[in-house]
DNA sequence: GAAAAGACTGTCAGTACTTACTGACATATG
DNA sequence: CATATGTCAGTAAGTACTGACAGTCTTTTC
């Protein structure tokens, strides 16, 4: 049950058993004195680091929260080529969410008025994706590579999807145990691309 | 912020107050004399109805939960046309996610061990649907009416894709506020028979 | 190398607050 | 009278959080 390899220091052993808990049970449904025993640790040591409940979980969000400029990371990435490029955007999507895995599972847990800004940060990716997406597609219709009546639309359509396929993975009681992430993402990367092929 | 027209027995108010507020800050997140504050009673009156909070939200699940036989709701009317029928699926799907709504946000927020059952309820009917699209993607492969070389696939990246827009949808910080969900039914729905077209 | 100092942690007892839940009694309504 | 509700006071348990003290381990210093 505990991620705590000997090396790690204690401060890091509670916000992984933290990040963890909190994820699978909701902030009020874990105990400061659980999540110190499942770090290995007593709950005196979590309040000397932390302070109060609160600062540890915002300590645990700014320091297991990923947040790469994307736009960058597709600059020069993108070779004009619907299916390839379409593949790269939605294994890259499906990356950042894996790791920000445990935020996303909090974000949706916990009501804004607890977490603030929670719900802001978890959301920047998501947001900065359908931008260059909908730029993709319009500069690719230009091109004459695709038919697009609706750039924006079919954008969202296609990260909406994926964030679906994403939500289904998240769960362990997921609601369609039997579909694998990476094949649904080839397929569904396919049909797109037949889709809107001219 | 109360539901509860003059009209309503008492048993009844008390269910809406507690599901609309677990739905909002989760089971841990509420005490039971906001909820019978919301409800515009005495907290006694609670506890005289439904003995604990426990079955306070197990009554609340079962009263308002619907759930019906979906394949019977499918053998009639759907026409062999994939563009009506993707549409009719599609529209039937959110009509009765959003009559489950507060139960799907509640069993988000909960984890399993605290509501026995819960899950497998909300689930019952996407399971249902992916059954019911599959076997009709089939059959209209076999007419020769669309090219599918993976229907199961194809059906559930339907659906997880409906999923994904009703998630995007469920709360009222989404994502993507700019979208509706008509247009994106109708849009999603073109799509997807542009893709499965001969 | 021994001793002293400092940093980190555990134990334990305890406080203050919240909260699910109860009992006794009064009130209203039909 | 019967049923449904409100008020109020109170209990028992849980929980975030604190203070005092002691132990261990590492680092510094003579």
């Amino acid at each position: 049950m505990n991620d705590s390899s000997s090396k790690m220091g204690s401060g890091d052993k509670l916000l992984l058993a933290a990040l963890h808990l909190i994820a699978e049970k909701g902030y009020n449904g874990v105990t400061t004195l659980e999540i110190a025993t499942a770090a290995g640790l007593s709950e005196k040591t979590l309040f000397r680091h932390f302070g109060t409940k609160q600062k540890l979980l915002e300590a645990a969000f700014d320091r297991y929260h990923y947040a790469e400029e994307m736009k960058k990371l597709f600059a020069e990435k993108l070779v004009w080529d619907l299916e390839r490029d379409l593949l790269l955007v939605s294994t890259t999507y499906h990356e950042i969410m894996n790791r920000n895995r445990k935020m996303i599972q909090i974000s949706l847990k916990e009501d804004e008025g607890q977490l603030p800004g929670f719900r802001a940060r978890t959301q920047k990716h998501p947001q900065q994706l359908l931008e260059i997406l909908t730029n993709y597609f319009i500069e690719m219709s230009a091109q004459g590579k695709i038919v697009t009546s609706n750039p924006e639309m079919h954008a969202f359509t296609f990260i909406i999807m994926h964030f679906g396929a994403f939500m289904n993975d998240l769960d362990a009681q997921k609601s369609y145990p039997g579909i694998n992430l990476a094949p649904f993402v080839q397929e569904s990367v396919r049909l797109f691309a037949r889709a809107l092929r001219p």
